[in-house]
DNA sequence: ATTCATTATTGAGTTTGCTCAGTTTTAGGA
DNA sequence: TCCTAAAACTGAGCAAACTCAATAATGAAT
């Protein structure tokens, strides 16, 4: 055996193995119970590491939720903007986009607001913080990729506008105020301001 | 003495002082060092009272920056809203509203943030989140009025449109992304995104 | 003035995210 | 095989927001 080339001994072996045990801990548990009710060593016990190996891995409890929703988040983008490509009517195609994102944070809402708001206000050195902005900045790209199609939008113009799209996601998804409201309806409150920008163009 | 109808005795009129000196002292102490570098210890000491009476005057150290900031935020749009009446260009009406929000949010950024972050995400029930809610309506009504110089935006096209610009605001203000800006820049990243929204209007 | 129910205050104690000095494990050279 | 430096791991301990059982102050009734 050990016919493999590249550079992989037990100690990097290890250490892989290990982060995986902490995602799939840290995934269950903050899926089943929302961050805020599940405890660092209630991660560490049922990932079986020391209480502080854990923030080898992870640099904060904020960190480790980036990292386990940057992957449904991803996914949800994908999904959008599969369908927002089939789609003709701009609007249309903008919210296809929207929607599975609202949804996404909104499975557990608490996780989805915790994670929207780390995004903002975390520390963006981080490196699954790093990769959650390069996922927003994914979904802008997406939303000028739509408003692109209309050739008497500008570069510049289409820019801002998904710059402004997104400032609308973030906040109908995270208020308080909106949090009695069915998915449906806060993809109906963000199309409504979507629908306003876009008049006249 | 006691000449005072009002039912105020010696019980009343010690809470009051105490919430004076609450006050005082978590403005000035959040103020010096920002709200992360201060520990309610230090406020309840400089107050004079106990560690545990902080919070029958606040529910939580959130509560007692929402408290502290609260009086700066409605200066500001008092400001705004003063300057925006004697201008009539819409656009520049509307960033005469923004300004002084942006600056009063920013002389100490920490502080700026964490308010703005505790209006989105902390718990609306508490009585200084309430009055930091009502600000912030009254700054879309604000918003909602310059747009409605204009006869032919509707109300409900008004209203979607002040959702948006406050969204905007909100994002610009407090993204990471954004902490590098100086004020202007921030203000002008505002007039960028608010001016596409208007475009054609 | 005395009593006493109500309200306000207190600070020691709890919880929990996170750190760090000490220990164990690994890889590779002699 | 043994030695050593570097890397990884550990859990006791720290800091700080917040709680709560015990205590004190208040004011109305007698």
């Amino acid at each position: 055996m050990q016919h493999d080339a590249a550079p992989i001994g037990r100690r990097e072996r290890n250490k892989q193995q290990k982060l995986e045990r902490i995602t799939a801990a840290a995934t269950e548990l903050f899926s089943e119970h929302g961050v805020d009710e599940v405890t660092t060593q209630q991660i560490a016990d049922r990932a079986d590491v020391g209480a502080g190996t854990l923030f080898l891995y992870a640099k904060s409890k904020a960190e480790l939720l980036l990292l386990v929703h940057n992957v449904k988040f991803a996914d949800a983008i994908e999904r959008g903007e599969a369908a927002a490509s089939g789609i003709t009517d701009r609007l249309d195609a903008l919210m296809a986009i929207v929607s599975p994102i609202v949804e996404c944070n909104r499975v557990q809402i608490e996780n989805g607001r915790t994670y929207l708001r780390e995004l903002v206000f975390g520390d963006p050195e981080e490196p699954h913080h790093r990769e959650g902005l390069a996922l927003s900045a994914r979904v802008e790209a997406a939303f000028v990729d739509v408003l692109q199609r209309d050739e008497r939008i500008s570069a510049a113009d289409a820019a801002a506008l998904a710059r402004a799209i997104s400032a609308v996601m973030f906040i109908s998804i995270t208020a308080t105020l909106y949090r009695g409201l069915t998915d449906e309806e806060v993809v109906g409150v963000i199309r409504e301001q979507v629908g306003v920008m876009l008049a006249h163009r």
